[in-house]
DNA sequence: TCGGAAAGTTCCAAATAATGAAACTTCATT
DNA sequence: AATGAAGTTTCATTATTTGGAACTTTCCGA
C-alpha cells in the first residue's frame, strides 16, 4: 500500500522506473536522443542508460544506431492488440458504433479514462471508417472534451476530485473552461443532463455530445460521443441525436456485461 | 554481454522477468488468473504475486476484482500508438497501400518482423478498408505465410539461420513447410525469384505473393503482401500482380529513407 | 589535421530492491 | 464447523540496481 498521490508521477521499484522512461521516450512523438532524456530525467547518466539499454534488448526501444535514437519499440505493438481486444470496450461495442455511423452520419469517437486521461480506443469517420492506430490509442484531454467531462462527471466523487484536480487546464479556445470550480459546476450539470456537450472548448468550430457508458451498478466504462463541426451543424442539430447517442451506449453496456469469455 | 541463445525466452533483470509475465497474460487472450500464471511460470508463488502486482500498479495489467483476473491493460494502448507511428512503416506506407489497395482490389498486408515472427502492422481488405488493432498488432508463423517468407529470404545469412531455428512448424495445411531444410531450400528460390507464394501453406483455399522492402542498403525493414482465395484466382492470376506489388515496395523503400522527423 | 569538448560507455563497492519459504487469511465446499 | 484451495503478507537472505568517476568514442571548429 504505497500510494504516491504526488503528481502524476508513480514508481513502485525498477519496473516503474524503467516504464517512466518508456513514457517520456513515447510522449516525445519522435525518435530521442539519451542526451535529450537525460536533461529531462533525473536518473544519474549511467542508471538511464542501463534502464534504457535493458528496455532496447526487451524490444520495448528500437534503438536507430544511425542517428542514434530511441523510439518506442514493435513489441508494444504486439501487446496492445492483445490490450485493445480484452480490455478495451472496442471489439464488444464494434457493431453498435458501425450502427450509429450510419445512423447518423458523423464523427463518433469511443473513450475510456486511463491515468485521469482520455483514451480514445475506437472511432468512425464521417465518410471513411476507421484510420487505424492513428486515432485508437491517442490521448486528450479530461476537461475540454465531451467524453472526457461525460465520465468525469460520472466519476464517485473521491475520484472526481482527484481527477478534477489533475487536469492542467489550458485555454485552447474561449470557450475552455480553466478552472476546477467552473468545471465541477459543469460536471454536476453533466450529471442532471445525463449527457455533456463540448461547446468549441477543445477547438474552435469543433462542437460534440457526448455520453457517459454507465455499468448496471453505476461504475464509468467509457463515454461515446459524436462530433460535428459549426459549419454543418448546430448544438440543437446534436441535440436531436441523443437519443441515438444514449441508446447506443445502452446497447454497449448491455453487451459488455452479458459477455463471457469462452472456455 | 549475457546472452541466453535458449528458446526465445530472454530475461535481463527484473524488467525483463515482468515483461515475461506481460507476454504470458497476453499471448493468453483472455482475462487470466493467478493460479493459472503460477502453474505455468517458475517463479515461486510470492514473486510472481508481486510483479503481478506492480504491472497491475504501473496500468500494464488490468485486474479484474470480481473475476479476479489479469488482462492486459489501457496504458499498453496508448505506448503503442506512439510505436505504431514511429516505428513502424505503416505510418509511411499509408497512401501506397490505400492506392495499391484501389488498384488491385484483394486483401493487402503490410508486416514487419518482431523477435523472429510475423507482425502485421497494417492491413487493407477488399471491400472495407481497415480493421483497427484487430489486424495491426497481430502475429503470425514466419515460416508459412508469403510476408514471413519474403523476410526470412532477405536476412543475413546469420540471423536467417536463426529465425529458420526459431521456427516451430506445424503442418496447418498439406502444403505447409515443416521442416528446416525444407523452409531453407524456398527461401534461396525467393531469393532468386525476388518475391513469395504462399500455396496454401496457412490456410486451405487461401494464396498469396509477398514481396520483402528492402532498404537501399538492402536491410530487410519488412514485406508487403496481396492476398486471395482460390475460389477467385490463382498463383499465375497474383503473379500478374507482381509489378504493382514491387513498385509499391520501392515507393515505401523511398518514402522511409526520405522522411525525416521535423524539429 | 589537430585539439578539445561533448556524448556515450564501462567499472565496482555501496545501497537498495527483489526473493521465496513459510505462515497467515479468505472464501467456497463438504 | 471442518477442509482445502486460492490468494496475501512477512522478513531474513540474496541478488540486482545504483551512481560517482574514469574511460572511450564521436563530433566540431580552428
Amino acid at each position: 500500500m504505497n500510494r504516491q498521490t504526488t503528481q502524476g508521477g508513480h514508481a513502485d521499484g525498477t519496473v516503474g522506473k524503467a516504464l517512466e522512461v518508456m513514457d517520456r521516450v513515447a510522449a516525445r512523438g519522435r525518435p530521442v536522443r539519451f542526451a535529450e532524456l537525460l536533461a529531462e530525467s533525473d536518473h544519474p547518466k549511467a542508471t538511464l542508460y542501463r534502464l534504457l539499454q535493458t528496455l532496447t534488448s526487451q524490444g520495448m526501444l528500437a534503438y536507430d544506431e544511425a542517428r542514434q535514437t530511441y523510439a518506442p519499440g514493435l513489441r508494444l505493438v504486439r501487446l496492445a492488440h492483445a490490450a485493445w481486444q480484452q480490455s478495451s470496450l472496442a471489439p464488444i461495442a464494434r457493431p453498435y458504433l458501425d450502427a450509429l455511423s450510419e445512423q447518423v452520419g458523423e464523427t463518433i469517437h469511443l473513450a475510456q479514462m486511463d491515468q485521469g486521461q482520455v483514451l480514445y480506443v475506437d472511432k468512425r469517420n464521417a465518410r471513411r471508417p476507421v484510420e487505424m492506430f492513428s486515432e485508437a490509442g491517442k490521448i486528450g484531454p479530461g476537461y475540454c472534451t465531451g467524453v472526457g467531462k461525460a465520465m468525469l462527471a460520472f466519476l464517485p466523487p473521491d475520484d472526481r476530485a482527484k481527477a478534477v484536480n489533475m487536469q492542467s487546464f489550458f485555454a485552447h479556445t474561449a470557450h475552455t473552461l480553466t478552472t476546477p470550480q467552473a468545471l465541477t459546476e459543469e460536471l454536476a450539470a453533466i450529471r442532471a443532463a445525463g449527457v455533456s456537450f463540448d461547446r468549441e472548448e477543445h477547438e474552435p468550430g469543433i462542437i460534440c455530445i457526448a455520453a457517459p457508458i454507465l455499468s448496471s451498478a453505476g461504475r464509468v466504462m467509457g463515454a461515446l460521443s459524436i462530433t460535428a463541426s459549426t459549419q454543418r451543424n448546430t448544438l440543437d442539430g446534436l441535440e436531436r441525436l441523443r437519443p441515438a447517442l444514449t441508446e447506443t451506449a445502452e446497447k454497449i453496456v448491455e453487451a459488455a456485461e452479458t459477455w463471457q469469455f469462452p472456455d
